[in-house]
DNA sequence: GTCTATAGTGTGATAGAC
DNA sequence: GTCTATCACACTATAGAC
């Protein structure tokens, strides 16, 4: 890993567990080992950085969301694949957190990534529930839903100091879920 | 309102658009037109005053939830009310948020309103679930489902730029617990 | 109670040597 | 490409006068 790997590495590890506003250049320098000179040289300053590090990260939650997508199965089987898939819940969304980042949403450069992949995400699976549902539902409208409780669902396994609750927010939408979906020919 | 009032308003304001991490003592006395000694007079430092404010902001929360909470009607009708009701989306929800911030959560004083707000909510939700649906599926998970469809789609907003995909959020998980709605007796 | 002064540390970046 | 030096400003407080 070249230094600018290594800095946009710890640029994503500290944006994760602190936030944009919460990270400062210095200690990406510290968490990369790589010297002030350095990340200026490869970097225009802390918001180049920043976008480079968002970019990978969002480019990483559409791959590992494809991964389980591609389950062998129903549309409902894989969209519990996704549901169900191994989390950092505790450490929360590294997109969805940067919600939270007000000057990231104040810069249309940083935001633009974390818009786009929440777009793209809640398509995709508006697209599989369509599939799964057969009308017995609006798609349209479950599938903000269903991202909506993986997003909140970090919320509230932090307020509790507890990856359970995410977990049993999943069970429990997948549970509505389950009695929509179309019995036959999935 | 006095001086101390004052702070803990302007706290809770700024805690709310920028979080703990993004919030200066300096900016809190710039906000309520406080200055810095009277500020140190009534609190000892950033977090005392935090607290105070994150102590407000629960308690409101509560207090309007239980409004919503009251409305007449059957309990899927009461749930309905809490979660249609005015909400500042794209601003996010002023607990909520504080998941999010690593000093909070760090912090057992500043992260205990927020744990017990959540835990509150939850169990709230999970006794009028339980008579609206009547045993046609688990209470106990699809409450934090219900929030976390409620906490995810703040994020949803957020990230969209947009009020719109809370309220389909919403929408959805309302449409999804409908089909489940004990008929009678309710 | 409120004010101003001061202080030590951190932030985000620039400059220029190597 | 990487290093050290330096900078102007912000952060979070403390001290002591009024």
């Amino acid at each position: 890993m070249d230094t600018r790997d290594r800095l946009i590495e710890s640029a994503r590890e500290l944006l994760w567990e602190r936030g944009y506003v919460g990270t400062s250049p210095k200690a990406i320098q510290a968490h990369s080992g790589v010297g002030q000179g350095s990340m200026y040289h490869h970097f225009t300053g802390k918001p180049d950085l920043a976008l480079a590090a968002i970019n990978r990260s969002a480019e990483e939650l559409r791959e590992r969301a494809e991964v389980a997508f591609a389950t062998p199965g129903t549309p409902f089987e894989r969209i519990t694949a996704y549901f169900r898939r191994e989390r950092e819940v505790l450490k929360g969304c590294p997109i969805g957190r940067l919600t939270q980042d007000p000057d990231v949403m104040a810069d249309p450069e940083l935001r633009k990534p974390v818009q786009e992949t929440f777009t793209w995400l809640t398509g995709r699976l508006a697209d599989l529930l369509a599939e799964a549902l057969e009308d017995t539902v609006d798609a349209h409208a479950t599938a903000p839903a269903l991202v909506a409780v993986l997003q909140g669902g970090y919320v509230l396994a932090r307020a509790a100091g507890s990856a359970d609750v995410h977990t049993r927010a999943v069970d429990g939408a997948l549970g509505l879920l389950a009695g929509y979906v179309a019995k036959e020919g999935n």
